[in-house]
DNA sequence: GTCTATATTATGATAGAC
DNA sequence: GTCTATCATAATATAGAC
């Protein structure tokens, strides 16, 4: 848990929660320089993909060398592990708060937009934790790197479980039509990060702006979930 | 327009629409030469990702070696562009011929069906396709490369485009509630698209099964069409 | 902690036999 | 049309100076 350590397997930068500034967009302001590293390799992998990117690149983004990149990091696949992990722990953090923040009524529409408030904010590192976990799953030789990766299974599989519970308790509560609770939650979860896809932050975009982007994607994901018999009154 | 032809650039195998069998999933009855590459490719940019895939997985994955790809293909990336490309065009001829199949009303659900059933048929073709063309834009030098790419993006509106007139023609007609248009659409291809990302044919699935996966995602697309407007009788 | 070499390997691409 | 070399390059990872 020391925020600083140098290459040392599984280990990483401190949790989401704390004070993280602009995590992904910031070119400067990064909080720790192994941090600085991760937010590097998150934008590099974005842009070029993981397997197009090489150490060299993230080096040079920060203005150093290889030497730096792998005091902190021991291999480029546990620098990819890590900013996965990094994305998923964060937007589920956040998601999970607002999820708890209120009652069940509006409960989905807050964690849509703690989730896409995440998806446009962090965009580099969710970028690459979509670009495929299984794809590089393969890659993994060593036992350790096939246990880091089963951990990025399992956030992801938390993250969804999130939202599948929330779904069943709107259905039981009548407030959605009936469904298959895991494909909608899969699903629901497909429109949601599709804007991390397709968003590039405008030139002099404000906070208000992106606010109606998020509201508008949330709106079509929420109204997914009443289906027509909803609208017809019948329930269950 | 000559089906198979040797390394000339942009040209291809025929139009989706002739006889391609089992396109992506079939190991066997591939169609011709050039097509048995195009379907080694496309699995293996699948399970491994264009970076890591390697010309001699392909080649291996034929049981044959390199001069096979080579005598077919220029380059890695002209083989990457002819698998989105393969894949655009098969995923956008299929919906526009359910478009317009019929009469408005049901256009949207005809299309959605089109566009899944594809998902679920070519996958590993869109599964390329959806890794990411721009991230690959990068790394085209040559102006043959960077106009092929181009090309690709044109393919993708194209098929934007289609679901856009659907969504524009639904909220004249009153079916759905008025939206942002480009957003929704692009909002609902991606989770139609989602299911590139973890679906995988059981062992025994059957058509029906299949059609039931459809079904059921088609639903959640549709819905999300419908605003809490609809619901409580407010059009327009 | 960061840098400058450098070892090693993998892979894209080519040439030419068959 | 496909194969067997082979070249050239690029990138991962390491060793050791500062």
């Amino acid at each position: 848990m020391t925020p600083a350590e140098p290459a040392a397997g599984a280990n990483a930068p401190d949790s989401p929660d704390a004070a993280r500034a602009e995590a992904a967009g910031g070119r400067e302001g990064a909080r720790s320089p192994r941090e600085e590293v991760l937010d590097a390799a998150a934008q590099c992998f974005m842009e070029k993909g993981f397997g197009a990117a090489s150490i060299d690149d993230v080096a040079r983004r920060m203005g150093a060398t290889k030497g730096r990149v792998y005091h902190w990091y021991r291999s480029k696949l546990d620098l990819f592990v890590d900013v996965v992990r990094y994305s998923l722990e964060l937007i589920h953090d956040q998601t999970a708060a607002a999820a708890a923040a209120g009652p069940p009524e509006g409960r989905m529409a807050r964690m849509l937009r703690a989730h896409l408030r995440s998806i446009l904010r962090d965009r580099p590192y969710h970028r690459v934790a979509l670009q495929g976990v299984d794809l590089h799953l393969r890659a993994a030789t060593t036992p350790e790197q096939r246990e880091a990766l089963a951990g990025l299974i399992a956030l992801r599989d938390r993250h969804q479980r999130l939202f599948e519970k929330a779904i069943a308790e709107g259905v039981e509560l009548g407030l959605y039509a009936p469904c298959d609770v895991p494909l909608t939650a899969r699903t629901m979860l497909a429109a949601a990060n599709g804007a991390v896809f397709w968003y590039r932050p405008r030139e002099g975009e404000t906070e208000a702006d992106r606010n109606e982007l998020i509201e508008k994607i949330a709106a079509y994901c929420l109204h997914g979930l009443h289906g027509p018999a909803a609208e017809k009154g019948e329930k269950a």
